[in-house]
DNA sequence: CGGACGATTGAATCTAATCAACTACGGTGG
DNA sequence: CCACCGTAGTTGATTAGATTCAATCGTCCG
């Protein structure tokens, strides 16, 4: 594409993508799910007009837990972390965001969370207020954004009766059923990678690294899964893992 | 008021509250911070339209978790739980509801999450639809249950790292620290009532009982609380157990 | 090839759950 | 009004299971 928006004399030159700001959400095959997928071609021009675009390695801070909340983001591509963490250092997973996932929640004016990039991570990046004019002139993004924040809150509340109630076995079998089923981690059905540490799992069920390192060997002795390179995990009884997961 | 309803020959007489829909949202004393906060005469008449008045005894259910979603309702007075249980029988509460608090979300048509009421309650009951309606006629009412919605977020994710890193001793001093200055139950100031039983509070922190009776005694020997019939929690150090709570 | 970090495995500890007995409070009926 | 009963709550002893501490292994990178 550089050598087309190099060539001189050509009306129809392309100039290199981070300059086409009109194109770059119509171009994008990553809106399905996303708070984008309502708009329409002009309103998705609008939305283009007030984006840019964001790029964070692994391990990088996206933005951080009471922050003044500044931009709200979408991950186009990549894995990332909700962190929050208590005083003495202690740390909690709250959710991995994937390709299409929206960032951003406002705790009276502060990010109620950190964000952090597991995997190398774009973003698209909206500015708080900008978008929230966007808002008032599109309810049907509001709308979206309602239905977006009433998944979080039914996922969220799966999560709570995990951590409150289910045995480390039970909610290990569970976490690996949902991420057997993401699209961006599957390499075949049943066969998936696992993109973050055994560290992240541990602060994310709730427990520690030791155990979930014993509960993952205790599966494959069982036949349950199988673990290559350690990331890799194939379901060789996904019925029975999904049993287990579900605790009955 | 009954002495003033039946009195004849009387003008201003006043009806039954039943009877006259048009005023019932009027005089609401308990909008403040509720989806119904932010209407107008006009549209609060509207609402008042769709709404009807429904009570539950202490125990009974509201609604229940997989049902078709029939109605949201908001809560005008008593105290009510959010329940979610496993297969075997487990139970795990989400959420304590109170005064103004809207319940009902969405999981594909079907509720999240059984309500019971724990008090006598009250609740102002809209069907679905209708309310969807209003929703779509005054987007206002969409912003504020967007509001809603992120507040009922940020109060998961705090309790998901509660109960993923957190020590019994630690939740639950932030759990007495929340309640005490909830208005519904405040006596004075650092003096309240638990309206919900110690196996209520157990399911809530992902403990057993006897734990929570355990580690309330533990509090009340060491000074930090005073407990009266069971029920009635004074902070007697309230810097001490705000200090537990946050855990550091 | 070697180093470093992440992961696994083992042994000991410690904490909350479980099991069990007892107590106090609230509601009911005499 | 008081006595009784049932339920909710407390307390104690024991057990189970996850954490902690420690050592080793494997994998990925340079």
């Amino acid at each position: 594409m550089d050598k087309i928006s190099t060539r001189p004399g050509q009306l129809t030159i392309k100039p290199p993508p981070f300059f086409r700001k009109g194109e770059r959400c119509h171009n994008c095959n990553r809106r399905e799910g996303s708070l984008c997928a309502v708009l329409t071609c002009d309103e998705l021009d609008r939305l283009d007009e007030i984006m840019t675009w964001v790029k964070k390695d692994p391990g990088q801070t996206i933005f951080t837990e009471g922050d003044n909340l500044e931009n709200y983001y979408n991950i186009k591509e990549g894995v990332a972390r909700v962190v929050k963490m208590l005083p003495d250092g202690r740390r909690a997973i709250l959710d991995f965001l994937f390709e299409g996932d929206f960032l951003g929640l406002n705790a009276q004016g502060h990010y109620a969370y950190s964000a952090e990039a597991i995997t190398p991570v774009k973003l698209c990046c909206f500015p708080r207020k900008r978008l929230q004019t966007l808002f008032e002139e599109i309810p049907k993004m509001e709308t979206r954004l309602l239905g977006i924040y009433t998944d979080k809150l039914v996922d969220g509340q799966k999560q709570l009766t995990d951590l409150g109630r289910k045995s480390p076995r039970e909610r290990l079998a569970a976490f690996l059923l949902n991420f057997s089923k993401i699209e961006g981690l599957k390499i075949s059905d049943d066969r998936f990678t696992l993109p973050m540490t055994r560290e992240d799992i541990s602060d994310y069920l709730g427990l520690t690294i030791e155990t979930i390192s014993r509960t993952l060997s205790a599966f494959a002795r069982e036949k349950l899964i199988k673990i290559e390179q350690r990331k890799i995990i194939t379901l060789l009884a996904p019925d029975k893992i999904q049993e287990i997961g579900e605790g009955g």
